[in-house]
RNA sequence: GGAUGCUUAGCUCAGCGGGAGAGCAUCGCCCUUACAAGGCGGGGGUCGUAGGUUCGAAACCUACAGCAUCCACCA
């Protein structure tokens, strides 16, 4: 028997280590359909948060679903070793213990990041194991294991041989902290507060002056030139002419170009071609020279003089000081500027030349861009975050996938010690003459090839050929730039098929103010805390149910809360249903001609709402799914037939059959929340009779076509209407819910019997009458219900004609409705027949009514 | 500069072409053996503004306003 309340941490104990140990999780059924889910990897650097719940639960809910619908459903575990983040963190620990990665050296500081790994991943375990998961932990991957490792160097290789990867000099985007390169994306931009400097420029063999402004003076070392707009009036005397650099003293030349915007600053721009990626533009197309001025953790070169060996703000604020000092200082002006920050070190992002690796993008940027004009695209839920993929591929710059880290897939290029002759290879060269490049991969680079490598490719392995391509992939819209485009471009260009067939979106959750979590605000919310207070069922339904696809949501402890007393609704339903099932109750199926009015209501009711829950669970809308299921439960079940049965049990020619009703019921809307809350609904399963070994191998309720009634839903309908109108009534006239009251019913009731559900549910005493009583009276169609009372023929006379009012009122407007000749062709036949309905109803109302304002 | 989303009850949000919904809050009545973490009943909204399309608009289109977010640029 259960027990009165649900406890959430009775229910969850130990039920997901019987499912791994029955093996529910594993996937391999032949006889089945594959339906194949990978999880988007979580980092190794930490343990997991809400975002991560918002990531598994949709896809736990999918898996668990499709499962009951009889397919052969994977979801492929695994984490991402996240180069650079990992990286940082374990750093950040060596450092509070006073040791640089530098101290350790490479092999010593792998050894470190490999114990970490270790260890973070045994938390995420145990939080899935939490969460629930339903994750099939022996195909489980790791991004640096042997085989993915393999396929990266493949990949690599493969693109290289093809020209898709190269070796260049170029403007990156440097994280002087970390002493790495970044990918574009990999850097944020923030409006900064900051200061425009306005320096006085000398005319070499004139007095005129030339105003230049720069943000950054320290990088004035490395200036080739002085660019002005052709167009600009103010300097075309000037162009062709030279300047004094006021760093250095160094001559610049003054030369045009359309790109300098007349409008900005003084229209005159300094040109720093090795640390800003335009004016290397500029330098290439003038053959300038290309001066470094800054080293790797962005201190000053020897080209700085006296500068030299400084920081880049010390040297800035020097240099400023210097140059104000013999006059060349116009002034400074504040300014809001957008600066670019590390994502991971949060340092400001130094624009610097550099050697790294690239990969081409636009070629494999147009296959994804083709495929997705065609009948094989991705297809995105919500639709328009496929904008967001194009958008990005048609606009994409050349990938670099070169980062100057150690945690991460060392980069398969290796150079001859004697010649320098490089080679690229998927296998390594004879070692005592060859060394191996430096540098390891972008960890998106791995993360690319997640669909595919962690099914066995490049092998042609069995779960491969099975499971690939995927059926969905879940995922926040923050990553698409990051993961899911290059799955996309990744898997086309070496698999020939779309990584996935479909794509949810969801969006990001944010605290109860609505602000994004963040380790600086302090606002995060560990998923472990929630747990423990309201239940993983109840934080696995709120976070699926209480939010649009694609839209953010916020945090909500009240809603969490709302969540749990639902479960504890459905809990205590189910214990009622025991309670009336009995002891030893074998279930039976139900017998069609046995089933009373309610009994026909109720099951035709669950049957439409097994209908239009599973047609949402189909397209993955599980806000919507939910609340169908919610207002049956509450609505349909618990406060009505629930209520009812009682009354229906005493009657012994009925028990039978209502048993079965709420046997039936009950259990079909436990397996329909299933898939959001397991843990409680695999306990309640086991409680009712007639349970297999797991509800994890029971199937989805079908649609019964057959146990749908419109006519028991109608007349069910009305006693709902009577039964609220009557404590309506009673709470409105200032009575005792529990005062006794007399009913007359004319002319008929409703169905036989209905007096016994009137005296336990309304206290009152009831009779079939063919003659109306005087009282005030509700009408239901055919059937006027009177509250016999003494009360005074004005007073009744004056809510009777309120009452014809009112319905003539209604008629008019139904009869305005249909004899619209837009609406009777146009309009759909079901919403006409809806309106003739109503209006026979209303006349049939009116005209009870004026018979009764008749015999006052 | 480009793009996207949001604006619905006091609060947080669903609904997205056929007569305004949920949770919480609020008011009234109830300790009725499924559930007081509850039950029953009630109050509360010209669905951001202005036009348009339609037989019919909270929903579709256009413009505007406010609030978010993303991308690009910023010498």
């Amino acid at each position: 028997m259960l027990k009165t309340h649900y406890v959430p941490s009775e229910v969850e104990e130990g039920k997901y280590d019987s499912w791994v140990e029955k093996g529910y999780f594993t996937a391999g059924d032949k006889s089945k359909e594959p339906f194949s889910i990978v999880i988007p990897p979580p980092n190794v650097t930490g343990k997991l948060h809400l975002g991560h719940v918002m990531d598994t639960i949709p896809d736990d809910i999918i898996i668990r679903y499709k499962k009951m619908k009889g397919f052969d459903t994977l979801w492929v575990p695994g984490t991402d070793h996240a180069g650079i983040a990992t990286q940082a963190k374990v750093e950040e620990k060596l450092r509070a213990q006073g040791i640089s990665r530098y101290d350790l050296g490479r092999e010593a500081f792998l050894e470190k990041a490999w114990e970490w790994k270790k260890e973070y991943a045994a938390t995420i375990h145990e939080q899935w194991k939490k969460l629930g998961l339903s994750v099939d932990y022996t195909r489980e991957r790791f991004t640096l294991d042997e085989g993915l490792s393999k396929a990266v160097k493949h990949v690599f290789v493969t693109l290289y041989n093809e020209g898709l990867i190269y070796q260049g000099e170029r403007i990156i985007n440097w994280d002087p902290e970390l002493r790495t390169a970044l990918s574009n994306i990999e850097v944020n931009h923030t409006d900064d507060e900051g200061e425009f400097f306005y320096f006085l420029y000398d005319v070499v063999g004139s007095k005129e002056k030339l105003i230049v402004a720069t943000t950054r003076p320290e990088t004035m070392f490395g200036d080739v030139a002085v660019f002005v707009n052709p167009k600009d009036k103010r300097f075309q005397h000037l162009i062709g002419k030279k300047v004094v650099n006021p760093a250095n003293g160094d001559e610049l030349p003054i030369m045009a170009d359309s790109y300098v915007d007349i409008s900005f600053g003084t229209g005159a721009m300094k040109c720093t071609p090795a640390h800003d990626p335009n004016d290397f533009n500029l330098s290439k197309k003038y053959a300038l020279p290309v001066i470094k001025v800054m080293d790797e953790t962005a201190h000053l070169l020897p080209i700085a003089g006296k500068y030299a060996g400084m920081d880049r703000y010390e040297c800035r604020e020097a240099l400023v000081e210097d140059i104000k000092k013999n006059g060349h200082l116009d002034h400074i002006e504040k300014m809001v500027h957008s600066v670019g920050h590390s994502e991971r070190s949060h340092c400001v992002v130094e624009p610097m030349l550099s050697k790294q690796w690239f990969v081409k993008m636009k070629p494999l940027a147009e296959r994804v861009l083709a495929q997705q004009k065609g009948p094989g695209a991705v297809k995105f839920l919500p639709k328009r975050f496929a904008k967001v993929l194009t958008r990005w591929m048609e606009n994409v710059d050349d990938w670099c996938i070169s980062r100057q880290l150690w945690w991460g897939h060392r980069i398969p290029a290796y150079y001859n010690k004697e010649t320098g002759e490089m080679i690229v290879s998927e296998t390594e060269p004879d070692m005592t003459k060859y060394v191996q490049d430096e540098d390891v991969l972008d960890t998106w680079f791995s993360s690319g090839l997640w669909p595919f490598t962690t099914l066995g490719w490049p092998e042609k392995t069995a779960d491969y050929e099975r499971y690939f391509p995927t059926s969905v992939l879940v995922t926040g819209y923050d990553i698409i730039f990051f993961w899911v485009s290059r799955m996309v471009f990744q898997s086309l260009h070496f698999t020939d098929e779309v990584p996935f067939k479909e794509v949810v979106i969801h969006g990001l959750i944010r605290d109860e103010q609505g602000r994004k979590m963040s380790k600086s605000l302090g606002n995060g919310i560990d998923p472990i805390d929630v747990i423990a207070k309201y239940g993983v069922d109840a934080l696995r339904y709120f976070i699926t149910t209480n939010s649009t696809p694609g839209l953010d949501m916020r945090y909500s402890e009240e809603k969490l809360k709302s969540s749990e007393n639902y479960l504890n609704k459905i809990w205590n339903a189910t214990r009622y249903v025991e309670m009336q099932l009995g002891e030893n109750y074998e279930p039976k199926p139900i017998d069609k001609k046995s089933l009373g009015i309610l009994e026909k209501y109720i099951l035709s009711r669950l049957e439409e709402t097994v209908k239009k829950v599973s047609a949402k669970m189909e397209i993955y809308q599980f806000g919507q799914a939910s609340s169908i299921l919610y207002d049956f439960v509450y609505d349909d079940f618990c406060s009505f037939y629930l209520e009812m049965s009682k009354v229906s049990m005493e009657d012994p020619e009925k028990a039978e059959t209502v048993k079965a009703t709420l046997y039936k019921v009950i259990r079909e809307i436990i397996l329909m929340i299933y898939p959001y809350t397991p843990f409680i609904a695999e306990e309640l399963y086991q409680s009712l009779p007639g349970a297999k070994e797991s509800i994890m191998l029971e199937s989805y309720p079908e649609f019964d076509k057959s146990l749908v009634s419109k006519a028991a839903e109608k007349e069910g309908d009305i006693l709902k209407a009577i039964l609220k109108d009557v404590r309506n009534y009673k709470s409105s006239h200032k009575m005792a819910p529990n005062a006794s009251i007399k009913l007359v019913l004319t002319p008929k009731a409703p169905f036989k019997g209905i007096e016994a559900y009137f005296q336990r549910f309304l206290f009152a005493k009831t009779e079939v009458s063919k003659e109306a009583v005087l009282g005030d009276s509700f009408l239901y169609g055919k059937y006027t219900l009177f509250v016999q009372e003494d009360v005074d023929k004005e007073t009744l006379k004056k809510r009777l004609e309120e009452e014809k009012e009112k319905l003539n009122f209604e008629i008019s407007r139904s009869e305005k409705m249909l004899s619209n000749p837009g609406f009777v062709s146009k309009a759909p036949k079901e919403k006409i027949e809806l309106e003739k309905s109503k209006l026979e109803e209303n006349k049939t109302k009116l005209e009870t009514c004026l018979e009764r304002l008749k015999t006052l």
